[in-house]
RNA sequence: GCGAAAUUGGUGAAGUGGUUAACACGCCGGAUUGUGGCUCCGGUAUGCAUGGGUUCGAUUCCCAUAUUUCGCC
């Protein structure tokens, strides 16, 4: 079967919706946060792992696996699951960031057919259509695909987003021909940068082709405002239907789940807890923290007296900074475990705080604390 | 005991008779949002062993002292 979406409660004082997301692999709560694992994996992280720290969907990148190890590897393995042995839903990103990232000249090698771009490993001259990127997801077997779009920088002008948006719903179209894998879902991505006219356009003309699910797309890729980016949002949000998933793509920082999730959001991705983990720094409620600061170095409590996940459990701040500080492997896990353990659990409440209408009362207290740096 | 060379920040070190003493590492901070993992950006010697002298001016030249290293007895 496809994945399918079921809305359950809508929060009474916002947009924010509290559902379920029907999968093969089981039925997970929403609005949730998917880790990353571009390569296959979540770095460093076991499938078992993260199943233990209730993480639902994870993320992994057509662009990425294309190369290596190569589609057809992995559909010789039998499909993603079975290839990195993972048992839980996966969501495959189209590629689209990574080739628009890669195009070296934006006007030349865009173009309507697909993107030239050089592979990052070894120079290679690549091409890839909206076609490609569909049927390379097929051969992946992913849960969840998405269509390949345009990924413009927040900074383009109004004339580019424009084209980017008629471009990027002509290779949804495209896209939506070709794929042909009666257990994967298929999204389709809205763009238009903060301009609502675009984002409106974007969202009712994709949604005319009824996909199984929608994305809002072009945030978080040029350091574009906080305030571009809950536009973006709160311009697309009320073109889409309310029985299918809204996937903010990219996203993100604490702040930016809470902001996203009253806005109406139901799934969320980032690179930021891995990524900042394997940097020395870790999200806690009273703020993130940075492993490299001095003041860590006879703390022998833990990251966080309250956090349930295995870090928080078993080791105190004062060995995880030596651990970041010599540069050890563990430290970088042992913090990637913790900081998805805190999003997640940051959906948990948020989930809770739906159900209880009270939502706008979370943001308030999570920002006090978060905010007041100790 | 005699002779020679050396002495620059936490470390390894570059350098010059004349504005803010290079660089690297370390250290101290910061960044990071559909991941080109191990990156990027800041800060970090008011002083060049100590005391004299020469000079308009010395970390740079001279003398003494101290310490270190090497060689000889």
């Amino acid at each position: 079967m496809k994945m399918k979406y079921e809305l359950l409660k809508q929060e009474k004082n916002t947009k924010a919706r509290y559902g379920k997301i029907h999968t093969n692999y089981g039925t997970y709560e929403t609005p949730m946060f998917m880790p990353v694992g571009t390569k296959a994996t979540v770095k460093s992280l076991t499938p078992e792992e993260l199943k233990e720290m209730n993480c639902g969907i994870i993320l992994a990148n057509t662009y990425h696996l294309w190369l290596r190890p190569g589609s057809e590897i992995v559909k010789k393995a039998g499909g993603l699951h079975a290839f990195m042995h993972y048992n839980g839903p996966i969501l495959t990103d189209s590629g689209g960031f990574q080739v628009f990232s890669l195009a070296k000249n934006k006007e030349k090698d865009i173009e309507e057919e697909g993107v030239h771009f050089k592979s990052h490993i070894d120079g290679n001259s690549l091409f890839l259509t909206a076609e490609k990127s569909i049927q390379i997801q097929n051969d992946l077997d992913s849960d969840i695909a998405m269509s390949f779009d345009e990924c413009p920088p927040a900074s383009a002008s109004y004339a580019y987003l424009k084209n980017s948006v008629e471009r990027t719903l002509r290779w949804a179209e495209r896209g939506k021909q070709v794929h042909n894998n009666p257990n994967q879902a298929l999204f389709g991505i809205v763009q238009g940068g903060a301009y609502e006219d675009l984002r409106k356009y974007s969202a009712v003309e994709t949604v005319k082709m009824d996909f199984d699910g929608y994305s809002i797309g072009g945030v978080a890729n040029d350091g574009e405002s906080k305030e571009d980016m809950y536009k973006a949002i709160d311009y697309s949000i009320p073109y889409l239907p309310e029985d299918k998933a809204r996937y903010l793509m990219g996203i993100g920082d604490p702040i930016d789940l809470i902001e996203g999730v009253i806005r109406g959001v139901d799934i969320f991705d980032c690179v930021l807890p891995t990524r900042i983990a394997r940097h020395g720094q870790a999200f806690t409620k009273n703020g993130k923290i940075n492993f490299h600061n001095a003041k860590y170095k006879e703390d022998f409590t833990p990251l966080e007296e309250d956090c349930d996940c295995y870090t928080c459990k078993n080791y105190t701040k004062a060995y995880l900074r030596h651990l970041i500080t010599t540069d050890e492997m563990l430290g970088g896990r042992l913090l990637s475990i913790h900081n998805i353990r805190f999003l997640v659990r940051m959906m948990e409440q948020m989930r809770n705080a739906i159900k209880e209408d009270r939502i706008l009362e979370y943001r308030e207290e999570f920002l006090e604390k978060y905010q007041s740096k100790k």
